[in-house]
DNA sequence: GTGAAAGCGCTAACAT
DNA sequence: ATGTTAGCGCTTTCAC
């Protein structure tokens, strides 16, 4: 057992520049009570010696941890890195959350725990303990489940949950669903489409009603009856399928669909294709997920895409300002989605009955 | 700023169960010298207390840090973020690893370092001092610089280096690129291809080498001379383009490219088309890579899928046996790739002048 | 404004 | 086989 020691530690720092621990920490943490002169001292004798903290030690001595724990759904994510067709959510987080992270020596851990499993509680406790985090960042559907929520409340981690705004601890941030189901909706309604299928993502996702509510609103506003157009899904493909069989089912078929993710919008496009229809000419789909497969689809899909990325170095901003004692505000941090026209969406192409 | 400290320590098992600190620290660390009995009764209070050992009081006591780095090339780590299309290569490592670590208690951190910088050296302590992981996982090109590994080894932190071979201190992975890029000639040549051109990626990646090699062994065996028939490329699409233009430029051109990664596959795929060429009616193409963008492409293109999880898990596993003190054996772990066959490879189509 | 002392939770080395 | 002691590197009191 290699018992490795800090190579260079304060106490090094403190001799070279002829201070004590105490004056180099305050240094360290930018604390008041150090005059410049004694500030630039250190900083040299910091540079010379090129040390750096030890977040062991840090985080020993009650201070900050500098971990910042994303917490990830287990099943879904590994069913998506087994499915290797780019995760995409987990990725994205990654690139905000580490980039944001590193400017202010944190570091980002993604963590998976069982979302249905009863020992969740036992699950998140263990890491706390573990690891000690100073926040975390929670995706759906943990978002929203108070336990969680209760659990790192009560241990003073600072959170951020993406993608809901129920009560509770913690920071709320999202992308706007419901204005981008209505951007998706309205791209649709401008090329004539009046029937508008919605496949819609499970209840226990908050966005997905959020999603539901802006398609209703979008076509409220352009006078067309929603009624009959929706369909539940459960994020599958198997229920994209299901959900597109009914909505093309009846005796007056939609003529589009917008799915709440990227998985329901290819298993609708395989059942449209099955209706002998082509995309986009005599249907048009769009995507709440732009994914690779999304992308490089054929033909490429219009989806509204998600600045997943964007949110994370938010949500890790926020953690850190929260942890340094700053004032932060609590209002929802709103970093809207946009839509991606591709090629799954063109002008409505008249039913037969109506040119007759 | 909230002074969280641990709710359940050492102490108060040790209390709990009536022992010593230093037994529940044996039960923890499954040490030898404790009696049955003991070990049950320290074990039921860990239970019932729920208590979880903190890994920075662990390290700070100089023992394992129960952190392990995984270190990647930041440009092109943020490159591939930043395109969307799946990273795959950090996606697929953090799914290997992750699952692995967390089997005995262990977490990935995925540092991004800068390779051409000459700051990799300081950036590289900093990581080190602040971490204090106890193995790094080393991707191309950083598993064969020297100053790293040097580093890594003065700290007596684990490494294992993927994709390398070249001497010095660490574990070696590998893939096996030679007999990879050998299926994937064998493959080409049993479809008639005689004109097999190769786009190799740089040469800094010793990956890069062992691909030719694979490619060339397997020509010569085939009984065809693989000269003029070399390209040199940098895994960019830019220099994809240009090698596949140099291949088809001459007035024996090739049949099929293999090219050393995704990237390089696209561009060279987009130069084919460019000359009037079908896929795979005409010509084939063969992707090193196998990420979403080459599975979700037009048509779907055959590939080397390279088992990035498996060897990031191996690894991992690697670094806590070396950290448990066992013994490890050095000799290279090789976890073969493999070829999917899609739909960019048929049969060759003879040439005009063949027929005539 | 600066320093000295105590202690965070755990393990190493040395008792017994 | 078990307990005791002394730190690890840092921050937090609380002195000066």
């Amino acid at each position: 057992m290699a018992r490795r020691r800090q190579s260079v530690t304060i106490k090094h720092v403190a001799a070279d520049a002829g201070v004590s621990l105490q004056t180099v920490s305050r240094v360290i943490n930018n604390e008041p009570n150090v005059r410049p002169e004694m500030q630039e001292r250190v900083r040299a004798s910091i540079a010379k010696l090129g040390y750096v903290p030890s977040i062991a030690a840090q985080r020993m001595a009650g201070r900050r941890s500098y971990l910042i724990v994303a917490l990830n759904d287990r099943e879904r994510t590994i069913a998506d890195w087994r499915k290797r067709e780019g995760t995409d959510w987990v990725d994205q987080m990654m690139f905000g959350g580490i980039l944001k992270c590193t400017e202010h020596g944190y570091r980002l851990i993604v963590e998976l725990v069982d979302t249905h499993s009863d020992h969740i509680e036992r699950e998140l406790l263990a890491a706390i303990a573990s690891l000690q985090p100073d926040g975390v960042i929670l995706t759906p559907p943990h978002s929203q489940n108070q336990k969680i929520l209760e659990i790192l409340d009560d241990h003073k981690i600072s959170i951020a949950r993406i993608g809901s705004l129920t009560d509770g601890p913690g920071f709320l941030l999202t992308m706007d669903d419901e204005h981008a189901a209505r951007l998706a909706t309205e791209h649709l309604v401008e090329l004539g489409h009046h029937r508008i299928g919605f496949i819609a993502g499970p209840p226990e996702y908050e966005l997905s009603g959020w999603r539901v509510v802006g398609w209703k609103a979008a076509m409220r506003d352009a006078g067309i009856d929603s009624g009959g157009l929706f369909a539940q899904g459960d994020f599958s493909f198997a229920s994209g399928r299901a959900a597109a069989e009914a909505l093309l089912g009846g005796d007056d078929p939609v003529t589009a669909i917008i799915a709440s993710n990227d998985q329901m919008t290819l298993g609708a496009l395989e059942v449209v294709r099955e209706h002998g229809l082509r995309v986009p000419e005599d249907f048009s789909l769009i995507s709440f997920d732009d994914t690779p497969v999304i992308r490089f689809s054929h033909p490429p899909l219009t989806a509204v895409q998600q600045p997943i990325a964007e949110v994370a170095s938010r949500a890790v901003e926020l953690i850190i300002s929260d942890q340094a004692g700053k004032k932060v505000s609590r209002e929802p941090v709103v970093v809207p989605a946009s839509l991606v026209v591709r090629n799954s969406t063109a002008r409505r192409r008249p039913a037969l009955k109506d040119t007759a």
